[in-house]
DNA sequence: TCTTGAACCTCTAGCCGCTAGAGGTTGTAG
DNA sequence: CTACAACCTCTAGCGGCTAGAGGTTCAAGA
């Protein structure tokens, strides 16, 4: 039994994190101490190990919500499973593609200004008029 | 003299949108009709435009707010405005990074489940112990 | 056993960049 | 002159926390 502290330190989550994913419905009801405060199982930080986890591979509270289900129910974890950590990969990748057009864009803009700051500062001229732009965004 | 809505249809930026940056101090409370309704200058269009590119970069609203002010002084513009957009270019590179070895962990994850889903599933288990991951995240 | 004081409790509000809705007023075309 | 789209202000909500106020409990040392 793990004070929440204890949690925290054990996951690296932090406390009031905890108790947001508590509020959330992320994390089950723990048991309480007679002064009602929170007392977890080994079962709560292997939940919260997996939901940090899959935080930190910037799924969202809601997928993980489904995902915890799932393993919680070893008649039909796999499909529905890939199917949310593939649709993630789709988003990582989109999010990629759009972040590799604004750092070419940004090169331009910031390269123009290092080669010579006559007259108007490029930076804000570049910035000002998006005809100058190489591609789309 | 624009509306509201007639400077949102020219610029791509939604109404309210416009109302919220003028209430950020982005855009500058404009002029008003008899009736109290908001009419803008074709300066305010320009600004407006200058702020909706250099949000589809990125940048953020406090960003965007010393650029325009740089944009107004043309005393002192050009070094400033050159390191908000090249501190923008390493924050984004540095995002493109981490989302690169996402993709590669989750890559990993859905890879294995396709692999064949003997016993349990690969992906909740992927998820569940990060010491099978290939890399720090 | 008593006393600290760190850790815990709940509740509320704030962050960013919008977005949505209620409930009321104005502008404009027919 | 009427109808109705567009406008107005105000408040609240989204996700995923984070911070603070104000009060209680736990555990270690004297």
């Amino acid at each position: 039994m793990f004070s929440i502290g204890e949690l925290s330190r054990r996951t690296g989550v932090k406390v009031p994190t905890i108790r947001y994913y508590e509020q959330s419905g992320l994390m089950e009801q723990p048991e309480r101490s007679a002064g009602n405060q929170r007392r977890y199982s080994v079962a709560a930080l292997e939940r919260l190990s997996f939901i940090r986890h899959a935080r930190a591979l910037g799924l969202s509270i809601d997928d993980i919500g489904e995902l915890v289900e799932l393993a919680a129910d070893p008649e039909r974890p796999c499909g529905e499973a890939h199917a949310i950590a593939s649709a993630h990969l789709s988003a990582v990748r989109a999010r990629i593609a759009k972040l590799r057009k604004l750092e070419r864009e940004l090169k331009r803009i910031v390269g123009l200004s290092d080669a010579g700051c006559l007259g108007e500062c490029s930076v804000i001229h570049s910035l000002a008029d998006h005809r100058y732009c190489a591609s789309e965004h």
